[in-house]
DNA sequence: ACATTATAGAGTCTTATAGTCTTTGATTAA
DNA sequence: TTAATCAAAGACTATAAGACTCTATAATGT
């Protein structure tokens, strides 16, 4: 079990976005050479940021991408959802009684962990990455 | 990212291994009847189980697996681990400057769920599925 | 010896990840 | 209005991991 590498990639476009505070949009062309991935991969990983409201994307020329309003309140957990879905880590296909206590417990401790992914922000990340 | 099949097997499978408190080791036949999976294949994973120590084998006729001594105190962490490895859900490999702040806060988050994991006993999961 | 059981290895099938390539559509600058 | 620049979308491919099966071997009890 392994976070995708698109999950990586997203977590460090968003943080390149808040880095660069310019108000002009910034190219996919720009952002991949800053993470040595090719332009159209992740230019697939921004449309599903873009789909979440967290970035908003301009086409033509001087086009590109840029985060949207409120984004400091942006959580690591919203960005990886957005690239890894929202479904459970777990789940017991097992077809055994109507509570299953290792379901809870697994569900529990996932809980555990959004819920530090929850209370830290793009805008937190910013902070301590200068 | 999920937590695989085996995983839940084995966490399954413990359980049954440790509600049936029977002195006599139990069959892959018969635990793997419990879960509706093929005796050979979830022969693998507990082959993992007896490679961590918790859980021991004997072959021949009557024999089966059974928990290994001090198994109330093994934890859903340990099981996990035996099956999904004990490496990081994230790495960022990203060539980057020396720290990255992504993967410190990816794995305080992970540290979180482990916590959680760590917590909870085998003993304390007999106790509620009773 | 023989039946029973775990262990190990190789092989298969399916699905997800991690991309690439190409076309289309929007926007701006000349 | 045309060309250049950019994002979006779809089809495609390649690799790896997950989820098994099958077969052979080794250990143990009767």
């Amino acid at each position: 079990m392994k976070y995708s590498k698109a999950t990586n990639y997203a977590l460090h476009t968003m943080l390149n976005l808040a880095m660069s505070n310019s108000s002009k949009p910034i190219g996919v062309q720009t952002l991949a050479e800053q993470q040595n991935v090719s332009p159209t991969y992740l230019s697939k990983i921004l449309t599903k940021l873009v789909k979440e409201g967290m970035v908003s994307s301009v086409s033509g020329a001087n086009g590109g991408y840029s985060l949207t309003k409120g984004w400091e309140s942006i959580s690591f957990l919203d960005i990886i959802f957005a690239i890894e879905g929202k479904s459970s880590l777990f789940e017991c296909g097992l077809d055994h009684g109507p509570h299953c206590q290792i379901q809870k417990v697994m569900l529990e401790s996932e809980e555990k962990m959004e819920e530090e992914l929850r209370r830290q922000t793009l805008a937190g990340l910013v902070q301590t990455s200068k």
